[in-house]
DNA sequence: CTCCGTGCAAAAGGTTTGCACTGGT
DNA sequence: ACCAGTGCAAACCTTTTGCACGGAG
């Protein structure tokens, strides 16, 4: 798990845009974003729902889903690229990348100080306006690399 | 449209890879592959469906995407990381990079040889085996660009 | 001639939407 | 009290699957 702090932090973040944009502070949305900000695999919508069902009674998928939008709308958590049909969702949004494993589908974090240096070319591409690039690093988890040797 | 020499490279090279592997040449596969490496833009299977129905007769929409799929296994075609739901598809096997807009979320390709140099760290990230990698660069397409100073 | 590949229809997810109610501000 | 946000159910859309037929090797 995360370092509470990290959790926390989040969540005053949080709850400072819902003041100041007017956004209502729900249960629903408050423990979504604690329950996503404290793990480190990057769940799809079905799995935060799995997640925080018991602790709110009667939650719905679509709340879940709603909530979700309305993070990635407000920048607090980030949809990730992967190559499979879910969507999955993050609540780091320090740049980083992912390693994403071609035989279980898992996405892992990757932060590497070398890889923030990257300068993307920025005028290039036919008048593109870049806000930010991450890069998907495809191969083999650990433990599937493992499981090929034996 | 893209040079027609590549078009029919790449229809030579699945048609070699298809007498060595013993895979049927039907009229699908080589209509559908020639479609895609056809096209600058990345299609989703649908897509690729309403762009051969006119040219193969009675054509199904199972058939597109089992015909990608066996593209994708062979490596003849990739399937696409976006942030969107849809799989996107594209023909072209060189490294490149992805400019994903994030208002009209069009793919468009970014052959940039600075960005060819770059080190993935191959051995720190917890024993995670490298095998290739992609950089998503999202931003503003030069159209939307267009559209929001307007 | 033999199967691989296809077409059809139906199922299986994942995600979105309409509407009425409820809880946060 | 008002209205954004939620729950429910149903719709929607993409993708997958089972089965029988037909065409490529």
């Amino acid at each position: 798990m995360k370092q509470q702090p990290l959790v926390d932090e989040k969540i005053k973040a949080f709850e400072n845009l819902c003041r100041e944009r007017g956004l209502a502070l729900t249960i629903q949305r408050r423990i979504i974003l604690e329950n996503l900000s404290s793990r480190y695999d990057h769940p799809t919508a079905d799995q935060i729902y799995e997640a925080v069902k018991d602790q709110i009674r009667g939650v719905s998928r679509t709340t879940v889903y709603r909530v979700l939008e309305t993070f990635v709308r407000l920048g607090v958590v980030a949809k990730v690229s992967n190559p499979h049909a879910k969507a999955r969702f993050e609540a780091d949004t320090v740049r980083h990348h992912h390693l994403i494993c071609l035989d279980c589908n898992s996405v892992a974090d990757c932060h590497d100080g070398r890889l923030d240096g990257i300068e993307v070319p920025t005028e290039n591409c036919d008048g593109f306006e870049v806000r930010d690039f991450s890069i998907a690093i495809t191969g083999l988890c650990s433990s599937c690399r493992r499981e090929k040797t034996l």
